[in-house]
RNA sequence: GUGGGUGUAGCUCAGUUGGUUAGAGUACUAGUUUGUGGCACUAGGGGUCGUGGGUUCGAAACCCAUCACCCACCCCA
């Protein structure tokens, strides 16, 4: 009679040794880059208020949010007279006031709020910690990953877009991944929409400028026509529509667009301050305007980036812009900030898929030394002791079983060297030690074999 | 939220128009070999064919339901 087999949550994962090892491998590279310019580390709770939350995200976003129920009796405060609990989000939140964090960008702004007077401004920390989403799960879509965030607040400065841009970079260039960094900015979004007419399509207008390439000039204008917008506002969009070249070309089209727009304008002077910033520091990877980039999350009021890779086929693998007014929803106004996010799983997906772990990365153990009984297991102890003391990962059999068992340990765990002690090595006070991929075989000296194993 | 696909051994999967005792590879165990692994050979264990119902003399296969997972759209990391 068989058990069902145990089984973890739809989008969920477990992650075994060699997973580990290139997972951490990852977060420390975006760790150290992290660090050396200027970033201080915090982790918040992977619970919040839903209050918190709530109404940050968007629509699609309040709905993927995780609930918590309530501790206790979740359901004394619901009043099943009341014909509104038949609305199941009316019923979750008289049931649940807690909720999975969604981002770490909204946990942090709440973060500065209420410690403000312990933190000096401007304010740069990083923090990486899984994100939960109640979204449907598929390729490189999963209910709980970690970001890895780092972001500037309480300050206006281009400088800190510039930054984020350069910590891309240098992430991906040191990841030895090929991405392309997509920069746009919200105002010139919405300085568009306001040419056109139509200030509140902000959506529907950069939806249609991103579906030009799949569906071409006629059909967007369809499309927009559709969505609400005018003949007369399509006509201003148009040149838009037909931008293609570099991004010179792209600032120029722009600016005569938006010749009558005062925040557009101001998008477009931020957007030309970033790139002569980025001119003058130079980055590895490619950098390009997209005005088709819109982002959901409804806290961008400036800058927006985004991160797709090269060489592989999945969603956006980094994330980021500027939020002028997300503390003040916490009751502390004009802290302007800005942040990246990087997605270490789909970053994890994408080197996977191109092999860019270093194959190094996987070892651990250097030595086995055999267990051939009591006697023998006594007398290697104390060795095995002084080779951890020099820092070498070392490690005994526990139990006394057949050689082959022993060996096929080792080659299992991808130890290179096997060590040998029995009555010929204890009389001469030697270590029998046999390279495993080449089977060479030699009898040596403990101080030799710990020369030997630091040198590798 | 909308649409599509797949569930057979620990894992990856075959399984003919419905037919006798459900297969392969791999992994596992033992042996050839009790102080020398990988290779080879031999033998062995392991399956209510996702679950429930139906059609049939007969169902892993056909029908219905249900659950689980995967993929795409949407959105995003």
């Amino acid at each position: 009679m068989k058990q069902a087999k145990p089984t973890i949550p739809k989008g969920t994962r477990d992650f075994g040794p060699v997973e580990m090892v290139r997972r951490n491998y990852i977060f420390d590279i975006i760790r150290t880059i992290f660090k050396k310019y200027g970033y201080d580390p915090i982790e918040t709770p992977s619970m919040e208020n839903l209050s918190t939350l709530l109404g940050k995200y968007g629509d699609e976003g309040d709905k993927l949010l995780f609930k918590v129920l309530n501790s206790g009796n979740a359901f004394s405060k619901v009043d099943f007279n009341d014909e509104t609990i038949e609305n199941p989000n009316a019923l979750s939140f008289k049931i649940c006031e807690k909720g999975l964090r969604y981002d770490l960008t909204v946990p942090f702004a709440r973060f500065v709020v209420q410690h403000q007077s312990e933190l000096t401004f401007p304010f740069k920390r990083y923090q990486i910690q899984p994100v939960w989403r109640a979204d449907r799960p598929q390729k490189g879509r999963y209910r709980e990953f970690y970001q890895c965030d780092c972001d500037v607040i309480g300050s206006h400065s281009l400088v800190n877009e510039l930054e984020m841009v350069q910590i891309a970079d240098e992430v991906f260039t040191k990841l030895d991944t090929r991405v392309c960094i997509k920069i746009n900015n919200r105002k010139l979004l919405a300085g568009l929409a306001e040419v056109s007419g139509f200030p509140d399509k902000l959506v529907d207008i950069t939806v249609a400028i991103d579906k030009i390439d799949k569906i071409g000039l006629e059909d967007v204008k369809t499309e927009l026509i559709e969505r609400g917008i005018s003949k007369e506002g399509i006509d201003i969009i148009e040149p838009v529509l037909l931008i293609k070249g570099n991004t010179d070309e792209k600032l120029t089209i722009m600016r005569k667009v938006l010749a009558n727009s005062e925040i557009g304008s101001k998008g477009l002077d931020e957007l030309e301050e970033l790139f002569s910033l980025i001119t003058i520091c130079g980055v590895k990877q490619k950098v390009e305007i997209d005005l088709s980039l819109a982002r959901g999350l409804n806290y961008y009021t400036g800058a927006i980036f985004e991160v797709k890779a090269l060489d592989f086929e999945i969603g956006s693998i980094c994330g980021g812009g500027r939020y002028d007014d997300l503390t003040s929803i916490f009751g502390l106004p004009d802290m302007s900030g800005v942040g990246i996010s990087f997605g270490a799983d789909r970053i994890y997906d994408v080197m996977l898929g191109n092999n860019k772990f270093p194959t190094k990365t996987i070892s651990g153990t250097k030595i086995l030394f055999s267990n051939m009984g009591d006697k023998e297991m006594k007398y290697t102890l104390p060795l095995l002791k002084v080779l951890r003391q020099n820092g070498i990962a070392a490690e005994i059999y526990p139990s006394k079983v057949k050689f082959k068992k022993q060996f096929e340990y080792a080659n299992k765990k991808n130890i290179p060297y096997f060590a040998i002690i029995g009555d010929t090595e204890i009389q001469s006070s030697t270590i029998t030690i046999k390279e495993l991929a080449s089977s060479e075989q030699s009898e040596i000296k403990l101080e030799e074999l710990i020369t030997l194993l630091k040198d590798n």
